[in-house]
DNA sequence: TAGATTGAGTTCCGAAAAGGAACCTGTCAA
DNA sequence: TTGACAGGTTCCTTTTCGGAACTCAATCTA
């Protein structure tokens, strides 16, 4: 399979990872949800080339998940700002950065911490069912063909008993 | 700065990208989420060039999100099944998947739903504080050097009023 | 018992993407 | 009129990917 193709696959993760699964573009994002708007800053902050980094911001731009903004004119300048969709992501950003915490970390552990202002505690993300409130454990979700389903969705079949 | 070196940046968001951050290696987790262990069937269900899926098997391996497991002798043959550390990558899959679901897809809904067993009904993953329980706001979240910080951590000033 | 099959890769080649450095374009300030 | 700044583009080299063919050991199968 081609990389193009992948938006048109019939499941969500594919068509996000058109997005977003490259090398550069989360730790883009994650910088645009710690206050990163500029080209420089991005660029001085990542290392990143900057023909890289310009195809990145336009392609964000373009998947609707980042918006340029002016902030001055003569001469213009852009900047980058997460729109509401981009703002969406952040459940996944966190589930990723507390992935990291906990298995990436060294004997020190984690390198940065996120304190939640609302209770005033270190947190971690809990993904919890959006129906009952209990957390979510694979083992007790089942996958099935949703509203948008082709006819041919290819549902693996289970080899041997489930995981 | 190169792609090998993402491993030893002060972020665990970094990190979890020089396991997780390319174009394949997640819709390979996605599959033995679904069920899926074996070499052929990860290349027929992903259209994935062999070489890259040994690559990618191979690394997954090596940083121990899956674990080869012999499911016959004579001849020896492997599978390749999720550890702990690869089933802890269940939140974040769903974030990402259920961010497909509200903004990839098209107009009839996303193509695959879950279903949470526990309570019967189709669900979405829901992030919520570790410690007091309220769905998290990344406006409501402070960002502050953990336990392994080191001296020179680059957390960016923000530039104007906070998003 | 020769030949096909199966599963899990490896090799090779041309194409695409990334890394790195230099260059370009308005605008303003010295 | 020279330099700086912000935000890119261009060019060239090195890596990685996509696709097809090949390998290899251990069975089935005729």
């Amino acid at each position: 399979m081609r990389w193009e193709e992948l938006d048109r696959q019939p499941c969500s993760l594919a068509r996000t990872l058109s997005v977003l699964g490259d090398r550069w573009t989360l730790l883009v994002i994650r910088d645009c949800f710690m206050g990163v708007r500029r080209f420089e800053q991005f660029e001085a902050r990542l290392g990143i080339a900057r023909h890289v980094l310009a195809d990145r911001l336009k392609k964000l731009t373009e998947a609707g998940v980042l918006a340029k903004v002016p902030y001055q004119d003569r001469p213009r300048r852009e900047e980058y700002r997460l729109t509401e969709k981009g703002l969406a992501l952040h459940p996944a950003l966190i589930a990723l950065l507390d992935w990291g915490d906990r298995y990436m970390a060294g004997p020190e552990g984690p390198p940065v911490q996120r304190r939640h202002r609302t209770c005033g505690h270190v947190t971690h993300g809990v993904s919890v069912c959006s129906e009952c409130g209990e957390p979510l454990d694979p083992r007790e979700m089942s996958v099935e063909p949703g509203p948008g389903a082709p006819d041919d969705l290819p549902l693996p079949e289970r080899s041997g008993k489930t995981r």
